[in-house]
DNA sequence: GCATGATAAATGAC
DNA sequence: GTCATTTATCATGC
């Protein structure tokens, strides 16, 4: 996956009927406002990350019942979790770019 | 219960430092060069990365905040625009 | 006191 | 599912 095609311009013609650059307009309009968890929110998701990184579908039920979020609320916590975990270990190994080289080269 | 004390034991790590002025400079040399779409490429971000003395991932914070705050905005920024804009221009046109 | 870099929710492309 | 984003929030620099 890469850059969103929002609109991928070959030259500077990218002008919308508002005299704005194309990329400065919101590409959605009714996107929820970012609410920060509790932090008894966020501990319980992170004990159950520490048991399994990918959540079954009855756990995130039950998650989300008790934590008072959604199903989805879950999902994505759990899958932004994991990105985080990854960009934590590219870091702990020196590697910036994560290429990891076979044992033995 | 109004204890939302977020945990700091964990981003901890978030110790911010300034980047170089010669690195801000390349930055906005980029994306006020190419402000009809401001978003480099993996190779363009590794590049900038190299020049810049950062990582890739400091290159992407770097346009996601500045993508946003040009947006929020863009009177203030058309000073800097034009700024960086004549700056290339020069360069072009030697 | 805001500017600035990094992180946390939330979306969308694929 | 991953992953580059958008957006708000956070933490720091000065």
């Amino acid at each position: 996956p890469f850059a969103p095609n929002y609109s991928m311009p070959s030259l500077d013609g990218n002008l919308n009927d508002g005299g704005q650059l194309e990329w400065t307009s919101s590409s959605h309009s009714m996107r929820k406002k970012r609410k920060p968890y509790t932090k008894a929110q966020t501990l319980e998701l992170e004990k159950e990350f520490l048991y399994n990184t990918y959540v079954s579908k009855q756990k995130r039920w039950e998650l989300a019942k008790y934590l008072h979020l959604t199903e989805r609320q879950v999902k994505i916590w759990f899958q932004n979790r994991r990105m985080k975990d990854k960009k934590q270990k590219q870091r702990s190994t020196g590697d910036p770019t994560g290429m990891l080289m076979p044992a033995g080269l | 219960a109004v204890m939302i004390l977020r945990s700091r034991f964990l981003d901890a790590r978030r110790k911010r430092r300034n980047f170089s002025k010669q690195a801000t400079e390349v930055l906005n040399e980029y994306f006020y060069g190419h402000l009809s779409n401001p978003y480099p490429s993996e190779e363009a971000k590794e590049d900038l990365a190299r020049q810049c003395n950062i990582t890739v991932s400091q290159v992407s914070n770097w346009f996601g905040n500045k993508r946003i705050r040009y947006k929020k905005n863009m009177a203030k920024a058309q000073e800097e625009a034009s700024l960086y804009a004549a700056k290339k221009n020069a360069h072009v046109a030697l």
